[in-house]
DNA sequence: TGACATGGTGTCGGTTCGACACTAAGGTTC
DNA sequence: GAACCTTAGTGTCGAACCGACACCATGTCA
């Protein structure tokens, strides 16, 4: 199977970074690369574009089959085109990325027939082609958009405590932030319901969960309403 | 000329929607197509991706060969890749937008050979491919960024005054903006200079003009500052 | 039952923000 | 040259918001 163009193209490749949260750090899901060029290396989850396929969906598909990963959240990042990014011929990439409750995950994606791996996002180890532009990118990306955007959610399971939530802002801005200040914002949004429960097994208080308020964020987004913390 | 390849790849394509600002309206510049598919119909400035190039490098080309408009501000937007927006072939579409001092670039996109012409953003006629898609992009992502990047200037002479600079954010956000605040926030950002000229053949008094402190603004964005308006 | 760990809560001062109206200067007209 | 027209340019005040700050409550475990 082969196929005949007028002109030359680039080849066109999706990219995928895919950030979860421990208990420690913020982190990125890498691939180790079996064939060269950069065999050896780590890279991040991706591939062709196949002509059937939405840039989405072909965002999907490779984490599906590289990472085991699926219904996790998901947004273009950038495109990146640089002539030489990748040493056997012109391929230019559309990258993504994707925020996944790191928990739920951890297995699939080291069981799979690749080796897969999450590194802290300030313990990188050196990556294939120009993926360590695209995983700054996505930090930077990241980082400004959790501030206005309700993102921080999709790192969490369903439900979640106060504690845990300021923690994934912690660990995405870099910077600690005040207990009870944090607690006056989110509670400001109105975009958390309070539920009948408390965490369970813990060596202390236990504290409540709260799970995000889907229908009414979606509401309040049409309106032009703006998320904040 | 023609090349083969093993499997089959989408076409490459980068398109750009570039802004100018009048005396009324925010514009959008578009050229009419004159061949099939959409002959006839408004498009937006674009073409495909050489081999050589990167792709801004293909952006800036297009907007030369297509519009006569050379160094503007130009910034990646969005890379469209829905199956069948180009009902000849998959094309997926790298896009971008531009800002341009429209007074100095007004008479260059009317003199080429292809018909070009500015339209009011909320005032376009029906454009091809998913072009209306990507202006709606560009319009949010711009409406966006204007309030918290300096790239307002981008829309007006290198010297202008201060209502001329209001009238640039009324446009572009679309909500009058009261005059006293406005200039009190310009003049906190400390990135405006003031000149010691004011502007010529007005019917009243004369307005200082005043110039942007690029300078400054790039030492303060590495500090990781935010512009605000 | 005492020690330990985390949960959960309110005040106050400083800053920022938006609403608001008048005089100044220059050109034009009669 | 006087009156008028148009836009330039300037400050206050009250409300809302923001960040800094410390202690008691509740549950587990030894």
């Amino acid at each position: 199977m082969s196929v005949t163009y007028k002109h030359p193209r680039p080849a066109l490749a999706v990219d995928c970074v895919v950030f979860g949260l421990d208990e420690e750090d913020l982190k990125v899901l890498l691939i180790r690369r079996g064939v060269e060029p950069f065999a050896g290396r780590w890279a991040l989850p991706g591939g062709f574009v196949r002509l059937d396929e939405t840039l989405d969906e072909a965002a999907r598909r490779e984490l599906r089959e590289e990472a085991g990963i699926e219904k996790v959240y998901l947004e273009q990042l950038y495109t990146f085109g640089a002539v030489d990014r990748d040493p056997r011929e012109r391929v230019v990439s559309v990258t993504y990325y994707a925020l996944v409750k790191l928990a739920e995950h951890a297995v699939s994606a080291a069981t799979d027939a690749r080796e897969a791996a999450w590194f802290a996002i300030d313990d990188l180890p050196r990556l294939a082609f120009d993926h360590e532009d695209i995983v700054d990118k996505a930090i930077a990306r990241l980082r400004g958009k959790v501030r206005y955007a309700p993102i921080g959610f999709e790192l969490l399971p369903k439900k979640f405590t106060l504690t845990q939530l300021q923690r994934v802002y912690e660990r995405v801005l870099g910077q600690e932030l005040d207990k009870r200040n944090f607690r006056k914002k989110v509670a400001a949004t109105g975009l958390l319901i309070e539920l009948d429960e408390v965490e369970q097994d813990v060596a202390h208080r236990a504290a409540r969960l709260y799970t995000f308020d889907e229908k009414t964020y979606r509401k309040l987004e049409k309106e032009g309403f703006l998320f904040e913390i």
